[in-house]
DNA sequence: GGCTATTCTTGCTGCAGATCAATGCTGCAC
DNA sequence: GTGCAGCATTGATCTGCAGCAAGAATAGCC
């Protein structure tokens, strides 16, 4: 495996408090890494591995439709470990990177013997599983009973807790936008000119503020109220 | 724990055919046993047990929004092994009944110590929860990029899956739909008015017919169209 | 059998988001 | 610096689903 000292600084810190190996012993870490490859991605990029840890950027599992129609059907961001050898390989989904991204690709078998010989990983990587399971409960909810307003605060605060979000602003106050407006969409079931309508709305409703000096970035004015409205609830009257 | 004999003569079918407890010790097994306890629900019914299999009926995971807005998450059918301990409970969701349900409540702790000695049943469990997980990617995918009909005529599609609902049905020929319209429509983010109006276009369009003899079953007439609807190539023209 | 409660269907209207199209913005290469 | 490509925004129009409400069908019950 590459020298992962190579990587810049904040790949450091990610690589330290994301990787999951802590309490394998020797043996079963050198086997596993040694199959283990590290992939850097952008934007657009085919992802090949079916197991890996994500260090930072974003993944999706993207589903095409005949006519072109996009669906990204999981995010991935920065301390996932991915598993889709059962899951997605088989159906039409393919994994692909939704930003500059740094990831580990694994050997799936490795991966197995390492847990069988370390319960700790094993349990911790079912934790992992078990969140990604909800988050993607989580997604249905959304897309099956809320408005394009309301997906999109839900995703903001989808966003503010990936650790690499926030890694860039401290707090959570303010928020750089990690993936396209289009993946956005596609993610959330809309078009782009939606999301950038439904912005529009929350700034002009006092939730949010753009920032002047850095495009791309907006600043959380009422996270209470932002709260809500994912939640269902609708804007606040005033 | 019940006699199972008890239950009808499909309950008996399903039970031998669905129950994955073979290559059980008797030890594992009567422990498995000994905490299990068989509950009937109907429609609308709280379930309470977080581990369990479902003979026949269906169960749904439930959320609601503050203003009354219900979706629900998860279907599960006969032959489903539920496990929300870690998924469901602490979030919003509810389990309930859409449906005369038969199913085995088991405790969770007997359960993982059966798995332990026994690989092949845990083999055999997480297949069912990479299955369930593949589902849940299949519904974001229609939830997000298909249309009404395309979301109708891929639900119908699922129903034709269900085993129980295969039973009575063999063949695949015809369906008896095994839950309410309104349970559908939160199902898959519509409204009960819209999914009358979808069944009534698939009918006009020639890809179903109602029975005569029997309401709330309908007949395929043209299954190819219909895979071709569901994987959202819209309806064929004419 | 007839009664009631629930579910399903059908008609009509309004509006939210898709669609189409044009413009503006940002970052990158040269 | 200039030019270009990709992305984001804004505007105008159209379509299809939601919303509401009335009626039909069904199931359950005495």
């Amino acid at each position: 495996m590459d020298d992962i000292s190579l990587a810049e600084p904040q790949d450091v810190m990610n690589v330290q408090s994301l990787a999951p190996w802590d309490g394998l012993d020797r043996k079963n870490l050198t086997a596993l890494l040694t199959a283990a490859e590290i992939i850097r991605a952008k934007r657009g990029d085919d992802i090949g591995a079916d197991v890996a840890i994500l260090f930072y950027g974003a993944l999706g599992v993207e589903r095409s439709l005949f006519d072109g129609r996009r669906v990204l059907v999981t995010l991935f961001h920065g301390g996932d470990l991915l598993d889709l050898r059962r899951e997605e390989r088989q159906r039409q989904g393919r994994l692909v990177s939704l930003a500059d991204s740094l990831l580990l690709s694994l050997d799936g078998d490795a991966l197995d013997q390492a847990i069988e010989e370390c319960p700790n990983l094993g349990l911790s990587l079912s934790q992992k599983a078990a969140d990604q399971s909800g988050r993607q409960r989580d997604h249905i909810a959304d897309l099956a009973a809320k408005t394009p307003l309301e997906r999109l605060a839900s995703v903001l605060f989808e966003f503010r807790r990936w650790p690499d979000v926030l890694a860039l602003d401290p707090g959570g106050e303010s928020l750089r936008m990690p993936i396209l407006r289009k993946d956005i969409a596609d993610y959330l079931g809309m078009k782009p000119e939606t999301i950038s309508r439904a912005l529009k709305r929350l700034q002009s409703a006092g939730l949010i503020a753009t920032i002047r000096e850095e495009a791309n970035r907006i600043r959380f004015l009422d996270l209470p109220s932002m709260r809500r409205l994912a939640n269902g609830a609708g804007l606040p009257k005033r």
